[in-house]
RNA sequence: GGUCCUGUGGUGCAGUUUGGAGUGCACGCCGCCCUGUCAAGGCGGAGGCCGCGGGUUCAAAUCCCGUCAGGACCGCCA
């Protein structure tokens, strides 16, 4: 037997105890005489008091991160010697018997929470290092949580947990595939999925109702904060549901998920149309724990003689407490809005003479005192504050406002707890292309509200059609998104038209999907969120890096294997390929 | 495809604005001392392609151009 039991689980009410514990060296405070380590496992750490007499005198060589094993006796520590930042503070382990069962060069950083301001590339290359930080350990724990919550909910709600392929057919649609070429059929190739959703559409054809999987999905798009190219999505479809009914269980689920990392179920989630949360918030995933929302300012400035402001839309916010803030700061903003697609950003000081506020700016002049005053009101504004304002179209002047919003005013990722929030009613079509055609807002398959089919006749209006698709959001990131599902041949048929979808390109591009829709298709809804964003959330990590065991860099690669990389030639002769040089045209 | 930021002993940072000897701090590492520390302490020591390449200059970590790597964001992610 290695050990009987965990260092991280000792307690004041085991001393006494004759233990075996194994594990690395976190620490080593050599006292000459004595010699204390802590020695971390999994479970956390526990300080070992070593004599060199009793277990010998090699005891001074052994350094941080080797691993052994000791034999010995749980005792209470002596008065005044209690660490109360430890949860093992109360005891230690006397070593009658101390065995080497590994050495380890010194670490290249420190293996502390120290460790997080380390380069990432140097903890990525050495990711089995990073990960016996406590963080890391607690995040992947975290993660784990989740996971199995994620599970039992779904099995508690009757769902059927089913895998789906990973090599498929591509589709020319949404994201970039990731593929892999064919060694039976040279030249052919199979793609990874970017997520299960024809497939999920056909286990409800297949009569399976409730489906679920802990899936994952590839997009072979650029990397962020919240985005690699591999990641785990919770998937779900229903038959014989509505949205409410999907909503249901998927916040049942996700509060499943949180009570078991928080302990606390959070109440029900909360609701908003896409409407309001352009209007108020200038983003499709509100962050809704602070406020600094966007003011329609169109009254205020309705008969303005500033032709900056003669617009279709006008809207401002109000940042408390930025008045002061630089020129050059200011710059910055007016920069970052034009670069957001604004025509200009006016920027107004709040300032207080004779106890009432007024407002400060280059372009003041051209506004009526009256102006000046249903402004103030219309943002709240008070002296010290700084007034922001954008002019044009409203699409733009929400998504310019919205962005300008998080910049100045979001709080760190681990405050104002998890605002849970569902999106409903989001447009149809998010667009009309040059070429007339509508874009789609989420997938082809995504059923309009009933309420608004009448639109989608020649000569309605396309954007204003509202579909059946609701996201899930929290604190400002978008957790998933769901929809209800076309069934109808028919109504497909004529959403793949306005799309220009002619019917011999649907067959070629989703036919076998098209074709099982002919044989009693039932009504179904789904959804899926990105199980990464949710634990980093719940760890409380702004970038899901920390909360994924071996992740990617910004750029896709991975310092630990190196990959990508080159292939063997045999290889690529295997598969039927032939590497070209940057530049060369393909040969034919 | 684009914008911005970062790169200095093993690690984290100063130094770069205003060019003047690889100058400094903390940690780690090595050696010696040390029986109650917990990021142990004391004394001593080693360790540098200032990411890389080019340019300007009497002189470049510092200025200029390019490039590589990393990060944040825009585009992209139906």
């Amino acid at each position: 037997m290695m050990r009987t039991g965990n260092a991280g689980t000792l307690r004041g009410e085991d001393a006494g105890a004759a233990v075996m514990l194994a594990g690395w060296v976190a620490a080593r405070r050599d006292h000459g005489g004595v010699v204390f380590f802590d020695l971390r496992d999994g479970s956390g750490i526990v300080q070992v008091v070593a004599d060199p007499e009793v277990v010998g005198e090699a005891v001074h060589r052994i350094g941080r991160e080797w691993v052994l094993r000791i034999e010995g006796s749980v005792r209470a520590r002596p008065d005044g010697t209690v660490n109360p930042e430890l949860p093992t503070g109360e005891v230690e382990v006397a070593a009658a018997a101390l065995e080497v069962l590994n050495e380890s060069e010194p670490p290249p950083f420190p293996l502390t929470e120290r460790g997080d301001d380390v380069d990432e590339v140097l903890r990525l290359r050495h990711r089995y290092l990073d990960l016996r930080r406590p963080s890391m350990q607690a995040n992947l724990r975290v993660r784990a949580a989740v996971n199995q919550a994620l599970r039992r909910s779904m099995s508690e709600q009757d769902f059927v947990e089913v895998e789906t392929p990973m090599l498929i057919a591509s589709t020319p649609e949404g994201a970039r595939d990731f593929v892999v070429p064919s060694r039976l059929s040279p030249g052919e190739f199979y793609a990874l999925p970017q997520s299960p959703q024809l497939f999920k559409q056909l286990l409800m054809v297949g009569g399976l109702e409730r489906y679920f999987q802990i899936a994952r999905c590839l997009r072979d798009e650029d990397l962020r904060a919240d985005r690699q190219f591999e990641f785990m999505q919770y998937d779900a479809e229903m038959s014989f549901a509505d949205a409410e009914d999907v909503m249901a269980v998927v916040g049942e689920a996700v509060g499943a998920a949180i009570e078991a990392v928080t302990g606390a179920r959070p109440g029900p989630v909360s609701r908003m149309t896409w409407h309001e949360a352009m209007e108020r918030f200038g983003s499709d995933k509100p962050d809704v724990r602070f406020g600094m929302e966007l003011v329609d300012l169109g009254e205020v400035f309705a008969q303005t003689g500033f032709r900056a402001f003669q617009a279709p839309a006008v809207k401002g916010i109000c940042v408390p407490g930025e008045g002061e803030a630089s020129r050059s700061t200011v710059d910055a903003l007016v920069e970052r809005a034009k670069s957001l697609g604004a025509a200009g950003l006016v920027w107004m000081r709040v300032r207080e003479v004779e106890g009432t506020p007024v407002l400060e700016s280059p372009v003041v002049k051209f506004l009526s005192e009256a102006e000046q005053t249903a402004l103030i009101a219309a943002l709240g504004a008070a002296p010290g504050d700084l007034v922001l304002i954008v002019a044009g179209e409203r699409r733009v002047a929400n998504h310019v406002l919205g962005v300008l919003r998080l910049d100045l005013g979001r709080p760190p990722v681990n405050e104002g707890g998890l605002q849970l929030l569902w999106v409903v009613d989001f447009p149809l079509f998010e667009a009309i292309a040059p070429d007339g055609r509508p874009v789609p807002a989420h997938h082809p398959f995504t059923m309009p509200h009933p309420d608004d089919l009448a639109m989608l006749d020649e000569g309605g209006d396309l954007l204003a059609v509202r579909s059946q698709a609701y996201d899930l959001v929290c604190n400002g990131w978008e957790l998933g998104s769901g929809s209800v599902r076309i069934h109808a041949p028919a109504l497909q048929q004529r959403i793949f038209a306005l799309l220009g979808i002619g019917a011999e390109e649907a067959q070629a591009r989703f036919g076998f999907l098209l074709d099982a829709f002919r044989f009693g298709a039932p009504p179904h809804a789904g959804f899926a969120f990105g199980i990464d964003r949710l634990v980093a959330l719940l760890a409380g990590e702004e970038n899901i890096r920390e909360v994924i065991a071996f992740p990617k860099t910004q750029s896709g690669a991975d310092p630990l294997t190196g990959a990508p990389g080159p292939i063997d030639p045999g290889q690529l002769a295997e598969l039927g390929l032939a590497i070209r040089a940057r530049g060369t045209p393909p040969r034919r």
